[in-house]
RNA sequence: GGAGGCGUAGCCUAAUUGGCUAAGGCGUCGGCCUUGAAAGCCGAUGGGGCGCAAGCCCCGUGUGGGUUCGAGUCCCACCGCCUCCGCCA
């Protein structure tokens, strides 16, 4: 949620701030009419109210000096007074609800230092770590390699799921298991994040606050008859957390981690990575949240990207990292590095981590506040990021970590973990 | 699913049968005092509208409605928590 008064203060900066993401700009103008008439209203309203507080206390006065007729005359006066009031709060409610359905759908404003640009080829690239593997050998995507080695069975999970849809056996569900409790050990034991285990479930404002709800409603699992939604990612129970709650600033920041499973429809995505484990609509997915102060977000951000990236550097995975354009960065973003590991059968670096700053955007929905040290209240900035996609990596290592006769090895960290060097 | 109870500010706790400023304590911040600190004392400590400002006004007792001249208080719905019963991995 965007603040209306900085709005009103200076629109252009919000419109610049949409067009620069390739969003309409007349919903400013909409927002800034509503506003102006509710303002006025709420004046009306706040001059009747003080006269029906004055009247009240007439009425209550009157009584106690037992004067009937005043006190008739001034409950009769009260009344009309009343029904006016009541008529424009009417008319403010409505405004406030049409309002909040445009403030809601208003998308997070980039930050400065995001490059602009109306898609990806406007990226930009940031460092690159490690090389492109390489093989002596045709390597296999892993759509081939899983089923070949009997432990990555599609056409059973399409059976009972439909499409977008995996089941691991054995070793390689060992193996996705093994990734999970590393991440969560580096995170937990080395960078000092506490460990959740969330809701899997969410209502619908949890849905809203965090950003998801309501322009995104089509890409996320409802249960119809409770309005349940799976959550599709872990960042919605993490950032929600403190939802209403005022934190001590000597609390900040507060570092979490949740592994969870992730749902999502992927209502726009027909026909992209339509094969292997790439895009499916249930994923597993270690999530970092942070929460800090204004003025240490973006020093925040670096850091939980670095957190992120330790992932791959442990498991020697060949990654680079992206810095995201306007026109590519998410609703509630308002910078993003996204993480990208090389994948022999794209043979290019796919997404498998996205880090962004939503600054205050989250903690306004979500009414989480900070007290400062000089005692005033101010909303706390929110940041997430993949620690990593747990499905995603699994097809790196796999990919990655094949070798000619068509096993895998397991990445030396990871054999702690697994208690064995290979699969099969 | 059934029965009952509860929800007050950052936290804890008050508020006759509906009525005058939601009282008090703790915490936090600022000031006085002090060599420094503690203690003590004074003040501040939710949101909004109008205004250059001083300031004026409104709202705020889980959320949203309703009754009433007037609601923390009465009514309805929802959310959450607790107790008991039922069902259940």
């Amino acid at each position: 949620m965007i603040d209306i008064k900085a709005l009103r203060k200076d629109p252009d900066f919000f419109k610049d701030a949409l067009k620069k993401r390739g969003y309409e700009v007349e919903i400013i103008d909409e927002v800034l009419k509503i506003d102006k008439e509710w303002r006025d209203v709420t004046t009306k309203i706040n001059e009747l109210r003080a006269k029906r507080n004055e009247i009240s206390k007439e009425v209550a006065k009157a009584k106690r000096e037992k004067d009937e007729d005043k006190t008739k005359a001034l409950m009769e006066e009260g009344k009309e007074v009343g029904k006016k009031i009541k008529e424009l709060e009417d008319k403010k409610r409505e405004l406030e609800e049409k309002q909040k359905q445009l403030l809601l759908r208003i998308p997070n404003v980039p930050h400065e230092s995001v490059p602009v640009g109306e898609d990806e080829t406007y990226n930009v690239e940031i460092r690159k770590w490690g090389q492109p593997t390489e093989f002596d050998f045709e390597p296999k995507a892993h759509w081939d390699l899983g089923p070949e080695l009997g432990l990555l069975d599609i056409e059973r999970a399409g059976k009972l799921s439909g499409s977008r849809f995996v089941i691991l056996y054995s070793k390689l569900a060992k193996l996705e298991r093994a990734l999970i409790n590393f991440m969560l050990d580096l995170h937990t034991k080395e960078h000092g994040y506490i460990e959740v285990a969330p809701p899997h479930l969410v209502k619908r404002e949890t849905m809203t606050w965090s950003g998801q709800l309501p322009k995104f409603e089509e890409e996320a699992y409802n249960t119809k008859k409770d309005d349940l939604f799976l959550i599709p990612t872990a960042e919605v129970p993490l950032v929600n957390l403190h939802a209403g709650e005022v934190l001590r600033e000597d609390d900040l920041p507060l570092k979490y981690v949740a592994y969870t499973p992730c749902y999502r429809r992927e209502a726009g995505s027909y026909g992209k990575d339509v094969r292997g484990m790439i895009r499916n609509h249930q994923f597993d997915k270690v999530e970092l949240v942070w929460y800090t102060t204004p003025g240490k977000s973006y020093e925040a951000l670096e850091t939980l990207t670095s957190h992120a990236e330790e992932v791959l550097k442990r498991l020697k995975l060949p990654y680079r990292v992206i810095l995201l354009s306007t026109g590519d960065m998410g609703f509630t973003a308002s910078k993003t590095y996204d993480i990208e590991v090389w994948l022999p059968s794209y043979n290019a670096y796919k997404e498998i981590s996205s880090c962004s700053n939503t600054e205050s955007f989250q903690a306004r929905r979500s009414n989480t506040r900070y007290r400062r040290k000089d005692g005033k209240l101010d909303f706390v900035h929110t940041l997430n990021g993949s620690g990593l996609a747990v499905g995603r990596t699994l097809v790196a290592i796999m990919e990655n970590y094949q070798q000619p006769d068509g096993s895998i090895k397991v990445p030396d960290v990871l054999v702690p973990y697994t208690g064995f060097e290979v699969i099969p």
